[in-house]
DNA sequence: TGTACATCAGTGAACGCGCGTTCACTGATGTAC
DNA sequence: TGTACATCAGTGAACGCGCGTTCACTGATGTAC
């Protein structure tokens, strides 16, 4: 953190993003532009087009770090548990407390800009449900055929949750703490025990 | 729609309102600021602040419009229909086609602004969620205690729905059309027959 | 019914602002010989 | 090891733009008498 002011900045992609991601925790969408972090940088607005080809894509940057760290929150959260319904439902669980708690970079995780497609590797969200789906259909919790939809009803649960109790304006009454578990449960029922 | 040139403009308010609604309806909440609005409507910019006092207050009356036209889109669908499950199934589907086939709308509806509180008659969606979970608690279909959890539950599944199918970028895979009516069964599974 | 006048609902020019992006440039770095 | 030079990664000034908002103003309307 130390002002060297040098000539070379040293990594200029990586200190815009994270002062993109600083920015996006506070302010969320608003304060993403070329301009702006640049100066939050300390650096001319110019150099940012040595590394990003447009705003655009600078902003879709952020938007994929944000996604990335919901992702890494989730896997921390799974730790090392093993039993498939608490795998599933912590799983849910820590989705909403992530964008409860990160309203600002949840909104910017799922902002609609040009999205880098995901690196293979990287840890996202998607691939999280997904693959704790598969456990479901594995241990013959639900239809090898129902993935997609089961994979489609998680999401949305959780998503519609967070993105609704965050629109304080909006909700006045959505139940917050404790009803959580409640709608997880309610959730697993609708995913363990629907038949066509 | 004839452009009579009078220089009181008769109802400029409504005017603007309804510029407004068929600017998110193409464009989302891009564009629904004051200079673009007032050049819509033929108005010079200042001729706004007669109606609203800031641009902002502009924005919301926009947003409060798109809540009633979706509400409006639900009641229709909902037409006669006695059957509860039946209506309840319509609500959510409605909800659904609705925020598909208006994305624009549907994302400024919800934007996230200072809102008016409703108006007490004016229909919203909330208030057409709760009064049909009103009708299955009646009918002893769910808890009477249950209300408010059944509520958030299925409004955040629906909206999820919508939120994430409408990202096309993020979403690569949330199955459409057939897709719907299975989740709306699974939701009413949820909704009827979980017992704490 | 006619006129005076207050009020209402616009005009039009201007402001300062931050934005994304372009330009020509220069200081620092690394490589070849 | 020393130097010449290409390349890299910044600077700084400028552009045109649309924004929200303020100003002093004027044309149209409606009401009192």
């Amino acid at each position: 953190m130390k002002k060297k002011t040098k000539y070379h900045h040293g990594n200029l992609a990586d200190a815009l993003l994270r002062a993109g991601v600083k920015e996006a925790r506070v302010n969320g969408p608003k304060n993403l532009g070329v301009t702006h972090l640049a100066n939050q940088v300390h650096v001319s607005p110019m150099a940012v087009y040595r590394h990003f080809p447009n705003g655009e894509s600078l902003k879709a940057g952020i938007s994929q770090q944000a996604r990335e760290e919901l992702a890494r929150y989730m896997l921390k959260a799974l730790g090392q548990e093993t039993d498939v319904k608490k795998r599933f439902l912590t799983i849910g669980r820590s989705y909403i407390e992530f964008g409860l708690s990160e309203p600002g970079l949840f909104s910017v995780a799922f902002l609609d800009c040009d999205s880098l497609p995901n690196d293979e590797d990287d840890p996202s969200s998607r691939s999280i449900f997904h693959d704790a789906i598969l456990d479901l259909s594995n241990e013959g919790l639900i239809e090898h055929s129902d993935i997609e939809q089961v994979a489609a009803f998680a999401w949305s649960l959780v998503h519609g949750y967070v993105t609704l109790t965050s629109a304080e304006s909006l909700s006045p009454a959505m139940p917050k703490p404790e009803a959580v578990n409640e709608l997880l449960e309610r959730g697993w029922l609708a995913i363990t025990k629907f038949r066509k």
